[in-house]
DNA sequence: ACATTAAATTCGA
DNA sequence: TCGAATTTAATGT
């Protein structure tokens, strides 16, 4: 992924828009990178932008009054939030935190709202996004509460491949253990045997800097 | 926590 | 500009 550009090109509701309502979204978007550990955007804050993932890895947490912390997924590249509290006009319910150096696409509030004005398609991909991230955060809750840890990073790995929010994946995930780890919550030591599991199991292969999946639905379904 | 190994970067020709 | 050497980052135990 090189460029704001080729970013709002590749992503699945960009490819839908016309030329001159790619080159509006374009000239309403900016792009800038946050180093690892810093926060992209924090809970409580007023939503100004829609922001895309063109290079890096963000985590999304929200942390309870109580000052528990609960992951509850990543993105990364292609990948794009921020959506719900931006259609409701409402400040942002959770954090996002670089994992790694992140290059981030901000579109503003104007630009948004009037793609959502113009095309239909940008309509029906928002729609389906929201219906999909639903359908993931109730997944993660009990992903957190009831399942073993194995089970638990084979679920946070597949969470990686849903078509609709992380178009850009193929089946080479590029994460280290110690960011997947930071994801499903739990030590990069513990991870790295969880991945060895899964990999005895046949369904990943690991390899320097990254994680190849060969079977997403045992990967899914792991641990039933 | 430590030892090993892969990748990135630097430096000299 | 190429490749060896050094440094940095990721992995395995």
């Amino acid at each position: 992924m090189k460029n704001v550009e080729t970013l709002l090109r590749t992503s699945l509701w960009g490819q839908s828009l016309t030329e001159e309502e790619l080159q509006r979204a374009l000239s309403g978007t900016v792009e800038r990178t946050f180093a690892a550990g810093a926060f992209i955007c924090m809970k409580g804050e007023p939503v100004e932008y829609w922001m895309g993932i063109i290079d890096g890895l963000g985590k999304m947490a929200s942390h309870w009054t109580t000052g528990k912390t609960t992951s509850l997924t990543g993105i990364t590249n292609g990948g794009w939030f921020g959506e719900g509290s931006l259609l409701k006009n409402e400040v942002r319910r959770y954090d996002v935190m670089a994992l790694r150096e992140t290059r981030v696409a901000m579109m503003n509030r104007s630009t948004f709202m009037w793609l959502m004005d113009h095309s239909i398609p940008f309509n029906r991909h928002l729609i389906t996004q929201l219906n999909e991230r639903l359908g993931q955060f109730i997944g993660m809750m009990e992903n957190e509460r009831l399942l073993d840890i194995d089970t638990r990073i084979a679920r946070v790995l597949a969470a990686f491949f849903n078509p609709v929010l992380y178009p850009g994946t193929t089946n080479l995930l590029q994460i280290s253990q110690e960011e997947l780890g930071y994801l499903a919550g739990v030590s990069r030591q513990r991870a790295n045997q969880g991945l060895k599991v899964l990999e005895d199991a046949g369904l990943v292969r690991s390899e320097y800097g990254g994680i190849e999946v060969l079977d997403l639905d045992g990967l899914r379904s792991f641990g039933d």
